[in-house]
DNA sequence: AATGAATGAGGGTTCATTCAT
DNA sequence: TATGAATGAACCCTCATTCAT
């Protein structure tokens, strides 16, 4: 019942305590985006938390106040610059739109779906009604930046006689909704059935240009 | 969480016990409903649950032999006939294909995401990996079906001459995919910024059939 | 979830309801000592009890106040007959008292070891601390009566010759002593090792018998 | 049940937190094996358990992880060295064995049955058959070992001359039997009428000493 | 007399949080 | 800073007991 010494952490040997202590917030936030992300909020342990950073079960308080502002933390580290690279590449390309949309549009929405980032949608989902404080930033950082700029692309598109005039200018988020589709599925279902996601994404991408496409444009134009 | 005088026992004085028995788990059901749409699965308490079904703290155990089993009972309860109900009309229906989905179709995932329903949606998200079975169950039941009934109908629209073969025919979550994302969008955002869900998946279906349409064919021909 | 209309009881069909109904507190308490018995006080429930008798759940409450009440009748009903009868067996023997001891006592312990009313034993000694009132009145009528009656058994031994004058008449419980033991190991540790408790039962009189016959006299006497 | 105003916490100033954690799970079997002692199992609550070991109401989970835990802990806590310590005095004493029965084995049983440690007794026969895997462990450790030892025991006594072959050989039990009789007897009845058990006890292996001893012998020969 | 739906106090267990070291 | 022993509120679930029928 006790008594063996533990083989004690360390699980970088070259490390310094010194540097260690400058990236700790990160490596708790890190653990904690893992349980959060397999368990869900409240049934996410702090105690796990520590133990996967491979640190005591008191120091996360040390850096987070309470379980909820780890929670937010982690959220927060996950929206961070890839949101923003994306947006600044569609300002800046030089692509045409409908290019631009299955080229680096397409691919980081595929890499979206299947990287850790997606398991934060299912937090958000299951929690962030509880935390609103968490999903007005999450809204105001990522959602509204990110619709706006789809906005601007689809009706840049327009300007330039890519596109012809729709409604889809004012639901951007259809360009975005199968990405919820793919992720819950993967969490979800995927054990049920295969859903080929990349084909789903670029499908939906592809029906949408063709439907909004303006007449005597090609396709697959640069 | 109370307030109110509660009625005490027998608040249906003229409504026999063995009566009520019967409509008992229905609803203890629909408080916790409410309870699991409100909170979560782990944050809702059975004795929340029982206050709101004004019975007590122990009742539900009655019916009910663990809290995830009564979880499953109101998952069970939401799905049920509704689905049932779209997926015949949409086997027996005389209308064009084009003509299903911009009517009775879109009518259903309209009502759909006003419903209290859509709730379910959540929790499934959020709860659906602690609870396989559970998960399971609402695949074979809603989600498969689900699917093949629209690969068929969209199969039935490329028979029949209305659509070209598409890729669509694959991924007929594309159909359904704005679904989810007004759900989320109602229940975390809208009070950030009003969507019109209606317009959302109105369009979607537009655009999909747009890009489908067989050559020569009139987008609302019925 | 229910629903289906149960065989309901019937145990006895050819019995008349007006007659079953003056067995019902013995039928209760026969499932209540299986119980009792079998889990202990505290596990048993009652619910399991009145199901057992096959009664409902509120029909105990009509004969038996509490829980403890009808334990405390289970613990009476076993006691009852069979310790007056060997009581007044020794009495009124005109066997030799050995011969006595050798053949109906010691029959009478071989039984009692062998029959339900060893599981008496367990419950007193788990639960007798608890129900002061019970031990009473199990000391007064079955542990103060039988001491007296084996003292003056041995006293008669001695009266009449048999036996020399020895210690054992001061602590008859050693007569005894080996069925608790018994009792026990069957209950405990029979699964582990098995143990002839009649072959025990038998030495312990014999040796004792050996150890306190008068000299002269033969060990088999009659 | 309480009423004493508490200490509060660190009721001992000068101990250090991690000196104290070695002596924890020790305080609180100790308390815990007076509440099973006094209440049995079932009755016994973990938080009067903590409240006795002055410890607050979730420490007992730190070092036990259920009710059960403790309980076994409890017990094995009780066996330990005693037993060990009369086995080995009995094989390597240098007495005539009746001399060893009749001093340091009859001391012991005197002092066992007087000892905290005849509640366990109480315990193992009240709950022990809930409890295999405890019973099967205490059989081991206990039981068989004991009963081997007497055997031999005895056995030695036979092959010195000592004793007749007899039966006891076979039920070395008997030279226990009166210490349940005494312990339960202590427990239940000693209100109701007193006992002496170290009489009983001595009376006991005297008459059987009597009854197997080898013809020419003397009674107390060392 | 009999049923069984309903009550609600009670206890085992968990875990976020604190704090002595 | 960092540890991890300790706290105690909270919550799931059980079951003796009640009572409308």
């Amino acid at each position: 019942m006790a008594g063996e010494k533990k083989l004690r952490k360390s699980q970088a040997p070259g490390v310094k305590r010194r540097e260690r202590k400058d990236t700790r917030p990160q490596e708790i936030v890190a653990a904690a985006f893992e349980e959060f992300a397999t368990h869900g909020y409240a049934a996410t342990r702090l105690e796990d938390v520590a133990a996967r950073a491979r640190v005591s079960k008191g120091l996360p308080y040390l850096y987070f106040k309470t379980k909820e502002e780890l929670f937010k933390a982690v959220v927060r580290s996950v929206i961070t610059s890839h949101f923003d690279a994306i947006r600044e590449r569609m300002e800046r390309t030089d692509l045409s739109v409908e290019a631009f949309l299955k080229g680096p549009f397409l691919a980081f929405i595929q890499d979206l779906v299947g990287s850790k980032r997606a398991f934060i949608a299912r937090l958000l989902i299951a929690e962030g009604h509880k935390h609103p404080e968490l999903t007005a930033f999450y809204y105001e950082q990522v959602v509204s930046r990110g619709i706006e700029t789809m906005t601007r692309l689809i009706d840049r598109g327009i300007e330039r006689g890519e596109f012809k005039p729709t409604p889809l200018r004012d639901y951007p988020q259809l360009l975005f909704a199968p990405v919820m589709t793919a992720i819950f599925w993967r969490q979800l279902f995927e054990r049920h059935h295969h859903l080929d996601t990349d084909g789903l994404l670029r499908t939906n991408i592809e029906l949408l240009t063709d439907a909004i496409r303006a007449p005597g444009r090609k396709g697959d134009a640069r």
